[in-house]
DNA sequence: ATCCCACCCGTAAACGTTTACAGACACGGT
DNA sequence: ACCGTGTCTGTAAACGTTTACGGGTGGGAT
């Protein structure tokens, strides 16, 4: 933990200017001799360039954030994975910021792009307020969006589609008979949620089912939530046969849920969540489930940083990736959970650890 | 996205030097009228200070990195969760990095601490080479390694105790009558792997148990893996009635082969997973498992780091978290899942997302 | 009036790089 | 002998901070 060289001490060692070294060490035109002579000389000293005075002369840091409400939700997790390698293959270092979806706490995060320490942020914000647009405008640094965020704001945004998701699983439901299809959503100022819920109403339309408010539930998106949302509309609607789940975690409560009330899963209710995370691949029965495409909104939004950290003048883009259904036992009544694979083909599962 | 003010802005429009206005900035006694002017005219230009240049000059840069194989493994996810926000209380950033258990990559990672661009290092390799144990010994800043490591290497170290883990649950399952007891391990050139067999062995000794190599198989620590191992195992050894599996993820593709082959869990085969993670408490059956305290391990090693970073010169520490058994349904006998959380009170469940 | 001291503040150097610029030198052509 | 050209390298400034040092000012004590 001594101090290091720098590039004064190769400079001295090898006996030339300090320019000298930074050119060879560049690669920067040289002669063969000077070039010899520095190469050996930062190799005898160990010699690592300091990539924090190299940030401050290149005003950039090659390093990229991405904030998101909580790791531990598997749709950010999905998508860590796959920014991660995009960045990485980039030379790009990541970095995290967990907010808890924090309104105050992302907009520092935002703010904190003044502070240069990355040359860029993904963001995944789970409420988007005026506050958001306005922060997102006054952004010192590239910012992509991953939610829905008005063209006008003029930020590179990556889009799931709620409205066509919901509708498969909807059209799915239906295609098996089930007509008393309930759905269980998490807090409708969200954006999700709120996409969620419109897009449940129009599919019943465009079904030709009636929209019953005894078969809506809010609660929020998570597994316990999910319980005790199901619990309540088993108790007002006792003739559910499909349960529409605004995410996978809730789902999973619902799960829970049915198989202590005795009832059957698919047989008496058919149950489908959303997103596809491995969660769906560990439940039993395995789950139907919507994907919204993680992977493919987590890469999209790091390809979307990359080229707009390469071309900072090019037009805002927005990207819309489409939902896919990943049909299960909790619908098909397939006998058992490892049919699919979840997050379709886009690869997860973990690794080991000590 | 236009250049920034700097400190130089703002002494000009503030009429005063830029000593003063870090000074100021950094609440130095001064004089109350410049202090007024000089926040004024930071407040109107939207100031924030470069975090780049204070670095280089501060020689730090509140940066602190975590390297693990994967954070798609639910046991690293759960350390992130638990080292985040002790290093953000602490004001430091996260930085990922995901080595794929690639030794060639961790050691980049350990050399890359020359490059300063963060101030100390959380590191949780699967395997430890001599290389590994040099590269710490050389690196250039503190660095923390969760996983057993050389009291020698002179590294502040936090330790699970696979041995008295195994030994819980095997005590478990012995007092539940169990006397065909397997073990699916992952690949035992892992520091887990290595430790997790020698405490199956120790633990069957200690019961009086003769150790059966048909009852030991051996694959990786994944479910896919697990499930091919548990197959193997069944048609070798018919009689097991106890399968103790090194992580969670096994443990699952366990169930997914137990029950396509018709066994009941618990009451024909009962079986325990190994990390706790919130995967147990989606099992279904929910799954007893022995809790290595990823948790705990991660937060642990967080306040180890930012100690360290204080206090540079202080003896290196090992910390040993105690395992705890978490038993549920799939060797209990419970009828559902939901009775214990996985994570043994240290907070799991995700969020929501777009 | 002189001296001293306290208090503020500005100048300048430093952190470790990159890079514009110009100087030194060799060489070939006239 | 001179000039031009090209190649290589060193000097110095710059990136945006922090901070040691010393100078200026004003007030109180003598």
């Amino acid at each position: 933990m001594t101090e290091g060289p720098t590039i004064n001490t190769i400079a001295r060692r090898a006996g030339v200017s300090i320019a000298s070294v930074s050119r060879v060490l560049n690669g920067l035109p040289t002669r063969e001799e000077t070039v010899r002579r520095v190469l050996s000389a930062a190799e005898e000293l160990g010699y690592v360039p300091n990539s924090v005075a190299r940030s401050l002369k290149n005003r950039r840091t090659n390093q990229v954030a991405f904030a998101m409400a909580d790791i531990g939700n598997p749709v950010y997790l999905a998508m860590v994975r796959e920014i991660q390698p995009v960045l990485r293959a980039a030379g790009y270092r990541l970095l995290l910021h967990s907010t808890d979806a924090d309104v105050a706490d992302e907009l520092d995060v935002l703010r904190g792009l003044g502070e240069r320490y990355v040359d860029g942020l993904i963001m995944s914000p789970l409420r988007v307020t005026d506050e958001h647009l306005r922060a997102l405008a006054a952004a010192r640094a590239p910012v992509v969006v991953i939610g829905s965020v008005p063209e006008e704001t003029g930020v590179d945004n990556v889009r799931a589609d709620s409205r066509t998701g919901v509708r498969l699983a909807l059209d799915h439901l239906y295609g098996l008979g089930r007509r008393r299809i309930a759905f269980v959503n998490g807090p409708p100022d969200t954006v999700p949620g709120a996409a969620r819920a419109a897009a449940y109403r129009e599919a019943l339309d465009a079904l030709g089912l009636p929209y019953d408010e005894n078969l809506v539930e809010v609660g929020d998106f998570y597994r316990a939530e999910g319980a005790t949302a199901v619990r309540a509309l088993l108790d007002r609607a006792a003739d559910v046969d499909a349960l529409m789940c605004a995410n996978d975690l809730i789902a999973l409560g619902a799960l829970d849920v049915l198989r202590r009330a005795g009832r059957r899963v698919p047989e008496d209710v058919a149950v489908v969540g959303m997103d596809d995370t491995y969660l769906a691949g560990v439940a039993w029965p395995a789950l139907t489930s919507v994907s919204l495409g993680s992977e493919r909104r987590g890469r999209a939004a790091a390809e979307l940083l990359l080229d707009r950290l390469e071309n900072g003048q090019r037009q805002a883009r927005v990207v819309t990736v489409e939902p896919r259904l990943a049909v299960r036992a909790s619908t098909a009544g397939v006998r058992d959970g490892t049919d699919d694979v979840p997050g379709a083909g886009e690869g997860t599962e973990g690794e080991e650890s000590p």
